[in-house]
DNA sequence: TTGTAGGCGTTATCAT
DNA sequence: ATGATAACGCCTACAA
């Protein structure tokens, strides 16, 4: 271990297996075609022999561009997209790619300093999460050599037909969600959303509805609570506010529902600390199912049931649609799965009959 | 917006200025002593008119450092760190660095192969976050140009002279958590902690003895649980399987505290499914307070009472110690504050006298 | 005070 | 199949 570690380049490599410079480069870049048997093994065995590693920043000075992926997300701190970019980090540098984050903070003014400045080094790979409002695709649009990914958007949202999306299964979502309840022997379900401002918001609600219908549901609702600013919200505790509020509306409701499936699990928590103040107990009283399967979910308690957003293979998939190849769909759909915790169990008596749980 | 925007230059610029490429170079790296004051003013004029931004890549290659930041952490979802890299980016970008993540996993491995690519482009600025056994230290201990920073860590756990730290002041966070305590009214604390395999884990644990002392507390207990690993586990869930055994050793003790101190929020949420698995009521039972104030504590229900670590200062105090001013001190220790929610209250006659919680 | 020239390590073009 | 050479955009002696 050297005090300032001599670098080791092209040249060196070249003197060391006899050849010039211009072939090692193509050595490095696959070129093998322009290089004899002899030369490319004296070449591979100079390079480990030196230990040679490329140096990147001269390659992208070079091309004007590097292999690093831009990835823009409101915060990482949001449980559910937190998860996500670490996916993305691992699977991105399993893949050899450098990641540059961005938490937006839904503040398109930070976004676009961003992508600036990653236009400024070459970048050419861009990953968004839950971009309602990302400025991205207007900022990259003219470029032809740019490889978009957007995670939990719909490619309605933007105008690039470049467009590659990653997506949860909404309507399987809500169907096992559904199922799962309908199982344990609920036929008065409710589903509570705040605003369908996003297409996975819209997409689940209505895949709640066919649910529903497919098994037959006597009875179900839906509760929508609007969203209410907080001054400020990395994790999206504003939709906790939001189950609370509505926990007060599914207390409210004429012919009141053995069990509720909410829009998330954020919502879940803030359900489940509504219908705690209100004396109403999760799950002899109601039972409550969410989507995303956070980690908060295990920590809580009784800890929540849940759709499980699988993060690992939207990770996978995103990366995967970096490089696109063009018998694969711009479009990909992914499965959930449910993770049963202690918020759902059969409707009880008490439940069942809402003389006995008071007004 | 062009389809493929032309780079200005340096030289595009001194052409416009009518002078030579070295005085904007001057001009940039703010060596105005080399510069008339005509010539500064056309060139700064230039660079507005022609938005000349310099390209960082061509700079690095040149003089074979970058000023980004190389950020190390376990796992950015891990419910403390992750508010902490957050405030490190959005501080690090208002200073105008880049920012590269690893999220080690505590896996050395990862850690080391991150290190070896950034040294390659000439990193030298580290973060390390919760560096139980980094290797960091270790491996850029030669270089004399590289400032570190350790997040959560004793300057001990490192061999360098050259570290630089942020910490909490963790005798405080007890102090404040204790006399919280002790303003309600209570005066038989128990502290949990898992085993006290790092620097804040002994501190916060002396700092609770010494608060205990201080307010005069009649009886306290230790509680320590010793860690399990997970199968997986990114975001500290050990910790909550900690708390939730603790709690059947709290309800055990022969004289039954009213209030507990846990080493942080995570415990302290798995105490609380522990309390509620075996019948005891928080806050009505048992008082309960963490430290760290994660989002989590808002989202629970009850929501958790906790000292808050102060992750925006934190942030501050860590990017400025990257350029290292050498009449400040070397370990900075941040004050912590106490964010009241709803597990802890005054002890009620059924958690004081322990015969009406039965056994 | 200002300009000129050389080079950082790589890729790409054009010879051979 | 292989090699010389010229950039990429910037910084930095050193010369003027």
């Amino acid at each position: 271990m050297d005090l300032a570690p001599p670098r080791v380049t092209i040249q060196d490599v070249a003197r060391a297996a006899g050849v010039s410079g211009s072939s090692v480069s193509n050595y490095m870049n696959r070129h093998f075609e322009r290089l004899g048997e002899e030369a490319r093994l004296r070449i591979k065995e100079a390079i480990a022999e030196l230990n040679f590693r490329p140096n990147r920043v001269a390659r992208q000075l070079k091309t004007g561009r590097t292999d690093a992926i831009a990835l823009i997300v409101p915060s990482v701190v949001n449980p559910y997209s937190g998860e996500l970019v670490l996916a993305i980090e691992q699977e991105a540098s399993r893949a050899g790619y450098g990641v540059h984050m961005c938490n937006t903070m839904r503040s398109s003014a930070i976004e676009t300093d961003f992508l600036d400045r990653l236009a400024d080094i070459g970048v050419r790979r861009l990953i968004t999460i839950s971009p309602m409002n990302s400025t991205c695709g207007v900022y990259y649009a003219a470029r032809e050599d740019v490889s978009i990914v957007a995670i939990d958007a719909s490619r309605d949202d933007f105008k690039l037909p470049g467009l590659r999306t990653v997506n949860l299964d909404h309507r399987a979502a809500m169907d096992m969600a559904v199922g799962h309840l309908h199982d344990l022997g609920h036929d008065r379900i409710a589903y509570v959303t705040d605003s369908l401002i996003t297409h996975s918001r819209v997409d689940r609600m209505k895949g709640f509805e066919l649910a529903v219908e497919r098994y037959g549901i006597r009875a179900s609702d839906i509760v929508m609570v609007e969203n209410r600013e907080r001054v400020v919200d990395i994790a999206d505790l504003h939709m906790v506010d939001a189950g609370r509020r509505a926990a007060i509306d599914v207390a409210a409701l004429s012919l009141r529902p053995t069990a509720v499936v909410a829009f998330n699990d954020m919502i879940a928590h803030g359900l489940m600390a509504g219908f705690r103040a209100v004396g109403i107990a999760v799950p002899s009283d109601i039972s409550l199912i969410g989507v995303d399967d956070i980690w908060m979910n295990e920590a809580a308690s009784p800890g929540l049931t849940s759709i499980r957003h699988p993060v690992a293979e939207m990770a996978k998939a995103t990366i995967g649609h970096l490089s696109p190849s063009m018998d694969e769909p711009a479009d990909k759909v992914l499965l959930p799965s449910l993770v049963v915790r202690q918020t759902t169990t059969q409707p009880t008596s008490s439940s069942t009959s809402r003389d006995a749980q008071g007004k």
